[in-house]
DNA sequence: TGTCAGCTAATAATCATTCCTATTTGAGAA
DNA sequence: TTCTCAAATAGGAATGATTATTAGCTGACA
């Protein structure tokens, strides 16, 4: 990930390029799994100690809606965000808290088309995926 | 719902009976689907105007601990309370935003075969509910 | 009825998130 | 390059849901 291909994919995403904007889409790159606006702004002080954390909650927000990112909202009711584009599942750990993506487009397959025979009353399937609860084995 | 296997229920789930948990108790049973501990507190306080907001809380956390209730966070933050205690999947309407349930055995059962045939390295599944995100047809 | 672990009310504290506003900046125009 | 201004930012205050604290109360059992 240079620097070019950031500016360009925050430019493309419709977004006036910045410097935050920069180093927020950097440390996204090399966050661990799901980070909270939180660790972001751990992450991106090292670069940038001056940014505000309210900075960092409006620029993801930018992402989400530039389509750069999703979001989601965690057990425990936090804010999490996911650089990955492809609708997936999640497994969460009970023991150990951890969060981690499950990608398995045979099991999205078998879902669209229980879907397609089994409509639900009144409402349109737009998105699916899977909370997967359990342990390691 | 009377008042007798309200509170054989309070009493099976080893909570000690107090009028505050029959009262929360019942307000859950007339709730609308899921609802929010603020919610719960507007209904009880018709029956119990006294009642604090922290009395819901912990009223409701002793629930869902005894195994009454289940607890999750919805998509805003806060925490939504679900009496129903058997494994079912939430519609997340995109345009009413509204969280219904959703039960569908025919499905559960694809599902656990599907992880039966298909195991997740170093995981073991222990439950298994779906997100569905869609709006109004 | 007396005892006491557990419960409750009231309120303070916490924490993630959003809001506010004065100041700065990026990008296109001249 | 310099100018202009809409948009973005820093910093901090405000909000709102949730949790913690604590003093006093009460249900269950002997």
């Amino acid at each position: 990930m240079t620097v070019e291909t950031a500016k360009k994919r925050i430019i493309e995403s419709g977004l006036k390029f910045t410097h935050q904007r920069m180093v927020v889409y950097n440390a996204l790159q090399v966050s661990a799994d799901h980070p909270t606006a939180e660790s972001v702004y751990e992450k991106v002080k090292e670069a940038n100690p001056s940014i505000s954390l309210g900075t960092i909650y409006k620029t993801l927000e930018n992402f989400v809606r530039a389509g750069i990112l999703k979001k989601f909202t965690d057990d425990v009711g936090v804010m999490r965000f996911d650089p990955m584009l492809e609708t997936h599942s999640h497994l969460y750990f009970t023991d150990t808290q951890e969060i981690k993506d499950y990608k398995d487009p045979g099991l999205v397959l078998l879902l669209k088309k229980y879907f397609e025979e089994n409509q639900i009353d009144n409402f349109e399937v737009e998105e699916l995926s899977l909370v997967i609860k359990g342990k390691t084995k």
